[in-house]
DNA sequence: GATGTTATGTTATATTATAACAACTGTCAA
DNA sequence: TTGACAGTTGTTATAATATAACATAACATC
């Protein structure tokens, strides 16, 4: 299987990719990646576990950003905007998105043990929601698709999930 | 096509049905059905609009019940662990639930038009996520899906969508 | 009617997100 | 080279959603 948010990898490498490729992106797009926005992403893409807004800016603090909430969510908004990033509603944080060149919404395996998020983008689920929609007459403009559980990693350490007593 | 919340119909009748099935199912597995408790899930019921916390707690308030959060909060967290309701993660908003006898997270059409919400049980929906999860190895305990777009009946509408210039 | 459990009341606060307006920055044409 | 505009950021305040913590009340049952 291919390498996955929950399979060991060498993550400094999914960071500078991701930066590489927004700033490719935006450049395209004739968008400003400013410093803010950034290092928004940056922070987001630290780790693959769903970052919250305010400890986002918790952290631009610290550098000695500026530090208002509108700071960081006008941030999130243009990242977003951009297809950079992704929100997940079940928990209201952010994280980065690998595939930002086509815009979607994306389907997350969200693990409650080690608190990282990978996104998918299966056809099954796909045709899935849009044979269900159509039963209906519905029409779909985006959707919000979040499966949580424990990934395959965690899974393996049976001892963290089943104490012993 | 069956009737839908999208549909015309008695709504009176979903709501006497939702009470008086949450009242049997309370009584089954011998927790209380409180007087505020069946208040919000009637409230909850009122139409198949989502409705948001603090708009309950207005409702409340008004009625003269205790209008504090943490009296609609838990009110919520009951109804939710009995399946009487779903909260949708991409709302802030909770619906009531149709099918409470047996345990289920669901699958809902959120009409942005009309702002109804459609609960589905869509064995293709779960077989699409369980294939995607078994992909990863991953193991699912819950999840969130929210397909969000327009339903039938104001797609039918076509001068509200695209009003005339 | 004493006791334990469940439910509610109450106050305060945490968490997440946006409104509104002022100030600054970059661009580009006049 | 400046002035006009669009876009971005700064700043203050507040809205919207949700929970912590502890006190009191209601109910069950022995």
């Amino acid at each position: 299987m291919q390498a996955t948010a929950f399979s060991p990898h060498d993550h400094s490498h999914c960071i500078s990719s991701a930066i590489d490729h927004a700033q490719n992106l935006c450049t395209e797009r004739g968008v400003r990646l400013t410093p803010v926005r950034q290092r928004v992403l940056e922070l987001v893409w630290r780790s693959h576990q769903p970052i919250g807004a305010y400890e986002l800016l918790a952290a631009l603090a610290k550098e000695g950003f500026n530090s208002a909430p509108p700071t960081v969510y006008r941030a999130l908004e243009f990242l977003g905007e951009q297809g950079l990033l992704h929100k997940l509603d079940s928990l209201n944080a952010y994280v980065g998105c690998c595939n930002p060149d086509t815009p979607h919404q994306g389907h997350f395996l969200l693990c409650e043990a080690c608190n990282k998020a990978q996104e998918l983008e299966s056809q099954y689920i796909n045709l899935a929601l849009k044979l269900s929609a159509d039963q209906h007459g519905f029409e779909i403009q985006r959707h919000t698709i979040e499966i949580i559980g424990t990934c395959k990693e965690c899974l393996e350490k049976p001892n963290l999930l089943e104490p012993t007593l």
